[in-house]
DNA sequence: AGCTCTTCCTGAAAGC
DNA sequence: TGCTTTCAGGAAGAGC
């Protein structure tokens, strides 16, 4: 599943062979994905690549006028390309002629003889065109960088918020770009259980939870994501983080730290994966006096 | 405010 | 063996 650390792998794959390229002509297979497809089909031919950059989990590809010619005949503005890889979504670049993966949907034909594709087998993705003055809107929507947000400004965000953690982190107007796999694996290493109630958290496991998110982030990139499935580079190559997940997926195996098996329960709607002993569930409201329970539930509803 | 449920979609895995 | 059912999951919207 691209999260932030896939699609910064991806991003940085496309700025290298991208930017300054024409597009010559855009083809679409199934739309559904798409808002709006017949005005991307009329207006990126002729758009130059200017650049290519990350919000959050989005792909933000910047487009200018392409040549001084056809911007005085037919009048255009520079527009942001964004687009969504959801659960599946593949966007590659390669030698136009080269046959078509199962599941491409979007074909960008660029002036060197290659192209841009998409492909996703679910099409959960999203594709859009944002004109400028429209971009402030779009990330308006959007909460911080994880990497670029402060430890105060992290730390003061969490106090004041009663939901519980793993939904915090996993909600993108509150951090951008973190999913079910970076959500856990640093909820695992700053020990907290991701049903913890975000208020009730020290400014201690804020400030380590700020950190180990910056970590597992970093790490990931470096690893070039984690591909569990489906997901690989704007080359066709698969990440390896997923080989030094702590706890994702992990349900039935031991803990690497202390051997407890690793547990999977629905957090937030999601499943969230994590160590019972390193990540002790949070007190449920009325604490039994005697503590005969072997253990506490709080995960069911 | 925050939670749950539903919808979108496909392929893998489980169930029979 | 083979067909059918279930499920996952990012994001958005509805309803509580």
């Amino acid at each position: 599943m691209p999260e932030l650390p896939e699609v910064e792998t991806v991003v940085r794959g496309l700025r290298l062979s991208l930017p300054g390229r024409n597009i010559v002509e855009v083809r679409f297979g199934k739309t559904d994905f798409v808002e709006d497809p017949a005005a991307i089909a009329e207006r990126l031919p002729g758009m130059r690549i200017a650049d290519v950059t990350r919000l959050g989990k989005f792909i933000c590809i910047g487009l200018v006028a392409g040549t001084p010619g056809a911007a005085l005949a037919s009048p255009r503005w520079p527009l942001y390309f964004i687009i969504h890889l959801g659960m599946t979504g593949q966007l590659t670049v390669i030698r136009s002629g080269e046959s078509v993966a199962p599941h491409t949907h979007g074909f960008f034909v660029l002036d060197n003889g290659r192209e841009l594709r998409y492909t996703d087998i679910r099409r959960f993705g999203r594709m859009l065109l944002v004109p400028k003055s429209g971009l402030e809107d779009f990330t308006g929507h959007l909460g911080k960088e994880p990497l670029e947000i402060s430890a105060e400004e992290f730390c003061g965000y969490f106090a004041s918020r009663r939901a519980r953690v793993k939904a915090l982190l996993l909600d993108q107007s509150v951090l951008r770009g973190i999913g079910n796999i970076y959500a856990d694996e640093s909820l695992f290493r700053a020990r907290l259980h991701p049903a913890r109630i975000a208020e009730n958290l020290t400014k201690k496991q804020l400030l380590t939870l700020h950190r180990t998110i910056r970590q597992v982030l970093e790490e990931a990139i470096l690893s070039r994501g984690s591909s569990i499935s489906d997901y690989v580079d704007s080359e066709g190559n698969r990440g390896k983080f997923q080989l030094r997940h702590r706890v994702y997926q992990r349900d039935g195996k031991p803990c690497f730290r202390c051997k407890t098996i690793i547990r999977r329960v629905i957090v937030a709607g999601r499943s969230s994966h994590f160590c019972p002993r390193c990540q002790p569930a949070p007190r449920t409201r009325k604490r039994s006096q005697k503590s005969l329970k072997p253990q506490m539930n709080t995960d069911k509803h």
